[in-house]
DNA sequence: GTCGACCAAAGTGTATACAATTTTGCATCG
DNA sequence: CGATGCAAAATTGTATACACTTTGGTCGAC
């Protein structure tokens, strides 16, 4: 079971969302995927189930797939998990830090860097967010890793959306104070600055800027 | 999309595999799962899926869906999550208590005895884990709620395999102590017990009995 | 007697056909 | 003119058919 063809439709659905080619609401209609992609509507199925795990769509009985649209309070619900989970990661991250872990850290936030003035968005975004899921496979704590990232990808749509160029440079400044305060074994400080970090980045979600959406309901309201 | 059918097969199977009708790394052959709830293929490949999201089950290309083994590491690294996670969260907790939260909590503790007491084993393994999601709801955090309820369910296969009825006493008792703890807006004292019932859940699993596997690369090491 | 190739059986992967439901457009009625 | 009901079109839900892969075993060569 579990095919790379179904994988390919996931993934460039996923790219299609998190790039806003798709807007919130919109709907996903199988054959129009399966005449897309060349394939059976078994397939798009497949696909468009998995990325309702995701929580990247919504599945509605006999009416179909619509893109997601992520409220601010499940936004903020996240980060409140965030918060919680991210704290602990780092007090325990440097009870068993290397410089090697360091080391790691300190490549990854060049790369964010180079995102940042380059200017590429959708990649900004994606390093941002997987500099906390690196710290975890760091850790050698799968499991960590992976709900860590399954936190931060169900909310891509919203920060994608409210994540504006100085947020983001402000993101990578805090994960070198982050990083340094780690490799200075100072723990009190490194869980400090991760907890303040992430309610800078809700912070910077809830300036709510208008969110195009297509649910009628909420439009009205 | 998503009909009740298929969310019938997976609680049946889900039900099946904790109850140990299902034997870890016994295969799920489609056909004859479709024969025998009734259906076609086409549902039970559906079902089969959400089961491997939820890791009670493995896929493997071309072959098949195998009830799954979670390995002793898997189990560790949940409850490391677990611990990072649920510190933090009875923290919180503390913070905002209120009496109804409290007397909810003590009725579901309740049950938890009623369970333990008449020996329902399935029973029982369900409500502890669910004292821990109901923590989570009381404080309106879906998210939260939903990743622990992921993450517990994730090792119900081996959580059900080693826990006796003495562990499960225990952690009952613990329960108490920590709505105690709550009650009396101890939030030190309170998140110290947690950190420490988790550890005995887990100290409870790694006295490893022997698990019956099928996997001859893990027998034979 | 053992190893390897080949064939048959079983099972999974994908596509298609059919049934059931929802949506949409139109006609009719108030 | 707007509301209601009905029927056709479109879309989802389920079953079946077919293709491809794996598995198990037999036969033959060495």
């Amino acid at each position: 079971m579990e095919t790379s063809t179904t994988h390919h439709i996931v993934e460039s659905l996923t790219k299609a969302i998190v790039d806003h080619r798709l807007l919130p609401g919109s709907k996903l209609a199988e054959q129009k995927l399966a005449d897309h992609f060349g394939v059976s509507r078994t397939l798009v199925r497949q696909a468009l189930f998995q990325l309702s795990q995701n929580r990247l769509i919504k599945l509605e009985p006999a009416r179909g797939a619509f893109v997601a649209a992520p409220s601010v309070e499940e936004a903020q619900q996240v980060f409140a998990v965030r918060r919680m989970l991210e704290a602990e990661m780092t007090r325990a991250f440097v009870q068993q830090v290397t410089p090697e872990q360091i080391t790691a850290l300190k490549e990854h936030i060049q790369q964010e860097r180079e995102a940042v003035t380059q200017g590429d968005i959708t990649g900004r975004t994606e390093l941002l967010g997987d500099f906390h899921v690196r710290m975890a496979e760091l850790m050698h704590n799968d499991v960590l890793a992976q709900v860590l990232g399954e936190l931060i990808s169900r909310c891509a749509l919203i920060t994608l959306m409210y994540q504006s160029r100085n947020e983001a440079e402000h993101s990578t400044d805090e994960h070198a104070a982050i990083v340094a305060a780690m490799e200075a074994k100072n723990s009190v400080l490194a869980v400090q600055l991760m907890h303040e970090h992430l309610l800078h980045v809700e912070q910077s979600l809830t300036f709510d800027r208008q969110v195009p959406t297509h649910d009628i309901s909420l439009a009205l309201a």
